[in-house]
RNA sequence: GCGCCCGUAGCUCAGCUGGAUAGAGCGUUUGGCUACGAACCAAAAGGUCAGAGGUUCGAAUCCUCUCGGGCGUACCA
């Protein structure tokens, strides 16, 4: 509601600044520093002042003078050296909110946001969580401001990462694939493969020679023939379906995972390659240290260029000297699928059901019968990938303008974040051995070759753990059963707050005791706003008494009367800028901002259940209208947290 | 070397395209449960926004430099 207002101002002034002064221009609308001082500011006297070499005080009083009345605003006031500062209308602003006036700005375009991209050969950690969450909920927050969204899940199966936990089970531990996969039907078959990567890659580290090892199982997975690749197969479908697990245990699910090995073996690479090389956007080195492979030269993707007489060799391998693609050289195959660009598509198939109308869909090279929805040919497409990979982005988007396509180039938007690492304090707690180096140190950083990390599962239960403290402390009357899960829910409301905190571009120094915080600025906090709303409507109506007809007991001077007190009125105002809220945190590509304001509605609703005791309110009429605000906090509580991806106990 | 990011209260972090007296949580001190559940609320203390210049009516925010830290610059991703 306070966003249409906003919007409606910010066009008519600046509708009036154009017919009376010819200057176009973005006016700005903020908060005032106080809320003593009005609801809305408008610092244009202040824009205009340098262009009409006026005083901006002088301006702002034309102004007033100017523009007259302004829809839903009671009142312009010219305060400090040019602001006007609007009042609204109070009890015609209520009314508005009390009719259900709603606003939407869908984009009409199909956007696809790729997020987790887990290597599928160990068991997902604390950083891969910030991906997901930060993805999930951002999905979440277009979602609901109207956009349609696939949501994909990249699955590198054929990576060096899946190779080398492939060649340690067969080279290092003379394993078979019958051996293999009867290991992926024993519990926690990643916690497995975690500390199995761990073991290869130290014996790598001590044995180089070894690494040939690495080379054959590639080319094996490459050329999907043999022993190693039905391994690597068996390795990475277990794998995943334990991701999707973990993911799915904070409510993050796909619509379709798109693996890389049907990036080869369905031709995408190859007709990306054959693009490449038909533009000349890469050429095959034939002499130093790249000679024999295929390489993009920096100056697509790098603003700066080494200096001529610098022998520092800037450009990208695409496809290693031993035939093999890179990474990046299917991620450019990927990308341009992405956009419905390739000209090719994958097939599909069922992989799970999360649920009666969801299934997960999960490519393959064989064709299948009709059914699957049409994936893809997104318009803009979200990478969620952390801040290190920008280079990896870069020579992507590069790849895309090389084969002239720019304008996809430009909307291929690398969502990125900062990592997740552990503070020190912490590898103490998990008795994690750090060098005195490290322990110098604000952070230190995981490491997956190491084994060095938090996994998800742990964390979670760990979670889980201590929320059943808490909750069987104050609910011993409700089945075990019950509490079980409604301890879950806080674990996962916890989790999910405190990885969307930080903004994006903050290294998360992972911190226990921080994350297992149930008060203050947590998720927790927010569901115990929610849940008390929902009891005061709950016990009200098991008092045998019946919410009244807002809409007749609340007239317009009912609700001036009320709105004339004013935390009352700051408070429904907090309330009302939910959509605005929404609004500003997919403008700024920030979900911290989405939950800091989740956080502000609950602090409100904290401060109005403590000050208002609604069921013991004695006058009908503000009765009536604490009723009202405790049902529209309640409602808006709940959407907000369904935003952020938080689930809403019945209790806690 | 080059590129990107960061430096704000004791700690962890916000701070919108420059705007009015720089905010929040934790921690500390103090107060509040016989009123809808105290996982809560109220109050207090706590700041040279790393430093120095500059642009501007106005700078935590923009520009330059310095100092300190991180990440990247792989035939890993």
């Amino acid at each position: 509601m306070f966003h249409i207002i906003e919007k409606q101002i910010q066009r008519i002034v600046s509708d009036h600044l154009a017919a009376r002064y010819g200057e176009t221009m973005a006016v700005a609308v903020e908060s005032p520093k106080q809320s003593s001082f009005g609801e809305l500011a408008l610092p244009a006297a202040f824009q205009l002042a340098r262009a009409l070499k006026k005083a901006p005080r002088a301006i702002a009083q034309e102004l007033v003078d100017d523009l007259g009345a302004l829809p839903g605003v009671a009142k312009i006031e010219i305060a400090g050296n040019g602001y006007l500062n609007l009042r609204l209308d109070r009890g015609g602003y209520g009314q508005a909110l009390l009719a259900g006036v709603a606003d939407a700005g869908a984009t009409g375009h199909k956007i696809i946001v790729e997020h987790t991209n887990i290597n599928p050969n160990k068991a997902a950690h604390i950083g891969h969580l910030r991906n997901a969450v930060l993805g999930d909920t951002f999905v979440r927050m277009l979602r609901a401001s109207g956009d349609a969204v696939e949501v994909q899940n990249y699955i590198d199966n054929t990576g060096v990462q899946v190779a080398d936990v492939v060649a340690g089970f067969h080279f290092l531990e003379n394993k078979s694939v019958a051996e293999v996969t009867a290991l992926t039907r024993e519990p926690r078959f990643d916690y497995l493969c975690w500390d199995a990567y761990a073991r290869v890659s130290q014996y790598f580290k001590e044995h180089p020679e070894s690494e040939k090892w690495r080379a054959e199982t590639l080319h094996a997975i490459e050329a999907n023939d043999g022993a190693l690749a039905e391994m690597a197969h068996v390795v990475a479908d277990a794998i995943v379906l334990c991701h999707l697990a973990t993911m799915r245990r904070l409510g993050i699910i796909y619509d379709v995972l798109p693996r890389e090995s049907e990036i080869l073996h369905l031709k995408f690479w190859a007709t990306a390659f054959e693009l490449l090389k038909q533009r000349e956007a890469i050429y095959l080195a034939e002499e130093g240290k790249k000679a024999g492979c295929w390489v993009m030269a920096g100056s697509h993707f790098r603003d700066h260029v080494a200096a001529e007489d610098d022998d520092v060799d800037d450009s990208k391998v695409i496809v290693r000297s031993n035939g093999i693609v890179t990474y990046v050289g299917k991620d450019i195959a990927y990308q341009l699928w992405k956009f419905g660009l390739l000209g090719k598509d994958f097939h599909y198939r069922p992989l799970l059901e999360e649920s009666p109308e969801h299934t997960v869909w999960v490519s393959t090279d064989e064709e299948q019968p009709a059914g699957a929805p049409k994936f893809g040919a997104g318009y803009t497409v979200y990478n969620v990938i952390d801040s290190r990979q920008s280079y990896l982005q870069d020579v992507v988007a590069a790849g895309l303008r090389a084969l002239s396509y720019g304008e996809q180039a430009e909307r291929s938007i690398h969502f990125s974040y900062e990592m997740v690492a552990l503070s020190p304090r912490t590898c103490v707690e998990l008795g994690i051995e750090l060098s005195d180096e490290d322990k110098k140190r604000a952070y230190v950083e995981v490491s997956g070759r190491k084994g060095l990390g938090v996994k998800a599962d742990d964390l979670i239960d760990k979670l889980i753990e201590k929320a059943l403290v808490e909750v069987d402390d104050r609910n011993q009357d409700k089945p075990a059963e019950e509490r079980r899960r409604v301890a879950t829910q806080i674990a996962t409301g916890a989790l999910r707050y405190f990885m969307l905190k930080f903004t994006r571009n903050t290294v998360i120094a992972f911190d226990l005791q921080e994350a297992l915080a149930f008060v203050g600025e947590t998720g927790p906090y927010v569901q115990y706003a929610a849940v008390r709303a929902s009891k005061i409507l709950t016990k009200f109506e098991e008092r045998g008494e019946r919410l009244p007809d807002f809409a007749a007991v609340l007239t317009k001077e009912a609700l001036e009367r009320q709105l004339a007190t004013e935390d009352l009125w700051q408070t429904l105002l907090l309330i009302s800028k939910a959509q605005a809220a929404l609004a500003e945190a997919l403008a700024k590509g920030e979900p911290a901002h989405f939950a800091k304001y989740a956080f502000q509605l609950a602090q409100g609703f904290s401060v109005f259940y403590d000050g208002y005791p609604v069921i013991h309110e004695q006058d009908a009429e503000r009765r009536a209208f604490l009723l009202w605000m405790t049902q529209y906090f309640s409602k808006q509580l709940a959407w907000a947290l369904g935003i952020l991806g938080i689930p809403m106990p019945e209790y806690m």
